[in-house]
RNA sequence: GGCGGGAUAGCUCAGUUGGUAGAGCAGAGGCCUGAAAAGCCUUGUGUCCCCAGUUCAAGUCUGGGUCUUGCCA
């Protein structure tokens, strides 16, 4: 099991500058836990690195399926253990903010089939036909475990329980019991933060740089090519908010003011996730310590992962 | 100028036949085992525009005023 480098944050925080920064300096790769950059034609919502930055250094899993197809953690996991363990340049850094993927990688998932979509489908259906209540009751007789840990509202969770049964005859539960130890991998990680209101500055400012930039254009793109509006990439906070103005000419200033929001929310849900992480080292971005990164990143790489003393 | 809507939580609005208010969104906190930029949970004391009146009791009725908006001139 190869070491790590890890850095994660709050969406606007400055994680991939700095990413591209120490990658350049350790010659490392970069690795994007990101579950919007990884489609193609998507790069300014998605705060996709420049052609330039990413010249500058490898970096996986950009760009690698079409704005109509699904991604999830298992894909990440699985694709993203691949890499590591087999990139012939050591301890990439994994950088991005959807913390679950890298939960996922780090602790693993448990060993559930994929399931068809079709099935899914027909429970998603059924949800909407019969309500949120019947579906749950069907849950608490399948897996009354699950039925407990889920909301009776949590429409995603319950469709999710019932689609595991379905699609394999095997409870979620008993999946979950199954799930044996990961050997434990070496991780460096690092997580950047900032104040809640300089956090919401920039993301506020940096959206209003991203329509400066041509974004509209970059969604028109997007649906010329054929992409529906409820493609899985489609459905990006940056991107279903502006669709009323560009479908229906409905206010811009009200969709761009509603996709800063949505982009807070995400930043605050971030942050809440963080707090059940455990991390090597976390900065404040304005009073972020380059030399103490340099000397940790240094002594993880050439002690093969072990963390001593400094 | 005439006629008619509005005026209630930061915002958009509900408030049944009068019994001192409640949703969504925002904000805040939290959850998260293959949709995670997703999904979900918790959290609402506010001069109910102002003044006077009727009433045991008015956001709710009456009169006057202020502001706002639509239509007609």
């Amino acid at each position: 099991m190869k070491p790590v480098i890890i850095i994660q944050g709050p969406t606007a925080v400055g994680k991939s500058s700095l990413a591209l920064e120490l990658a350049q300096k350790f010659s490392l790769d970069i690795i994007s836990a990101d579950s919007r950059q990884v489609y193609k034609y998507m790069d300014l919502a998605t705060a996709k690195p420049s052609k330039e930055e990413l010249s500058l250094v490898k970096h996986h899993l950009i760009d690698i399926i079409t704005p109509d197809e699904a991604y999830n953690a298992g894909r990440f996991t699985r694709e993203t253990t691949k890499i590591v363990d087999h990139s012939e340049i050591k301890n990439p850094i994994i950088c991005g903010g959807t913390g679950f993927y890298i939960s996922a990688f780090l602790e693993g998932l448990c060993h559930i089939p994929d399931i068809a979509q079709e099935i899914r489908d027909s429970l998603t259906q059924d949800w909407d036909n019969l309500g949120n209540e019947m579906m749950y009751n069907k849950l608490k007789e399948i897996d009354p475990y699950i039925s407990q840990k889920v909301s009776n509202n949590d429409k995603q969770r319950i469709i999710r329980a019932l689609e595991v049964f379905y699609g394999t005859q095997k409870r979620l539960s008993s999946y979950w019991e199954e799930q044996g130890l990961l050997h434990p991998r070496k991780v460096l990680n690092i997580l950047l933060l900032d104040d809640r209101e300089d956090i919401y500055h920039r993301i506020n400012k940096r959206y209003d740089q991203m329509v400066l930039s041509g974004l509209l254009d970059e969604i028109r793109n997007l649906l010329d090519m054929g992409y529906k509006v409820d493609s899985p990439g489609l459905t990006a906070v940056g991107y279903k908010e502006l669709l009323p103005y560009i479908l229906h000419n409905q206010n811009l200033a009200d969709c761009i003011n509603l996709a800063k929001q949505h982009s807070r929310n995400y930043a605050k849900r971030q942050i809440t996730w963080y707090k059940r992480n455990k991390f090597n080292l976390v900065f404040f971005r304005k009073s972020i310590n380059y030399s103490t990164i340099d000397i940790f990143l240094k002594n993880f790489i050439n002690n093969d992962g072990k963390i001593g003393d400094y």
